[in-house]
DNA sequence: ATCAATACTACTAGAACAATAGGATTGGTG
DNA sequence: CACCAATCCTATTGTTCTAGTAGTATTGAT
């Protein structure tokens, strides 16, 4: 189990994102500086995030991104599926995926209830809490 | 986030061992039949299992494979880490990988933390209760 | 009209995953 | 002892996913 890059990236973005105190918000060039992010790169980033509407900009020079919700609304499972599903096993979401799906199936159990948990642990934090624990100063990281 | 094959396959083959009602453990050949999985990539299961301890087999003809533990002593962590590590992000197990590892880090605090909870879903059910809850029968399933 | 910035689409190299193939080894049985 | 069924071991294949780049189109303030 490893969480890939642009989830980890994704929530550098809007960490850096939500520290800004520019009032115009904060430009793309800007973030891939302070992360160390190819800005490029960060494109596809931002667009994910932009898609799960997690961030927003005006269009036009000088407008930057900035989050659409307080910090506090904005879960690490929000973060998480702006870039990858949660599926865990197919027939949780597509029964028709095996045969054995309809029947009681408890294998199929256990990983709805996994799938449930693991759910649970990326939603009791959020954006708010990480910040916080981000006093001190720590710009390019995971 | 998706649970591989290896691990959806392991879980079936060991419940399939615990299962036996046959003094001399389980033969590969009937595993295979049982959970309709190839003999061939049962094989490489089979051999990520005893690597990881969870199984064991006296040599030669008719002497199958038997759990190593009792059923309560086998959570979900042992099989999931027989076939996958559990890494979450490089620098949890290996500061030098990023050089701000060694610093105060919150991001890298975080996904520790959600390490922990993850290896804490693995740890709370054992095949004891996977089983319990296979009552009904459903031999091939995920 | 220009220009700095973002938006969009496609592509590539490499890694991981799912599954198979073939031969070597083992040890009980005729 | 020779045989054989079964496991063990190593390598290979095709496919999908991942990380990152490239090029171009669009936007809107100046």
């Amino acid at each position: 189990m490893r969480v890939n890059t642009k989830i980890r990236y994704g929530l550098r973005t809007l960490i850096e994102i939500a520290s800004s105190t520019n009032q115009n918000g904060m430009l793309q060039k800007d973030i891939s500086k302070n992360q160390n992010i190819s800005i490029k790169y960060l494109d596809t980033i931002i667009s994910s995030l932009k898609v799960k509407g997690l961030i927003a900009n005006a269009k036009g020079k000088g407008s930057g991104y900035r989050l659409t919700r307080p910090v506090e609304q904005i879960t690490m499972l929000d973060v998480y599926t702006a870039f990858e599903q949660i599926v865990i096993v197919e027939c949780i979401n597509n029964q028709s995926f095996c045969d054995r799906a309809t029947h009681t199936c408890t294998s199929r159990n256990y990983w709805d209830e996994f799938k449930t948990d693991f759910e649970a642990i990326l939603l009791k934090k959020n954006l708010a809490d990480i910040i916080e624990e981000t006093k001190y100063e720590c710009k390019l990281l995971l």
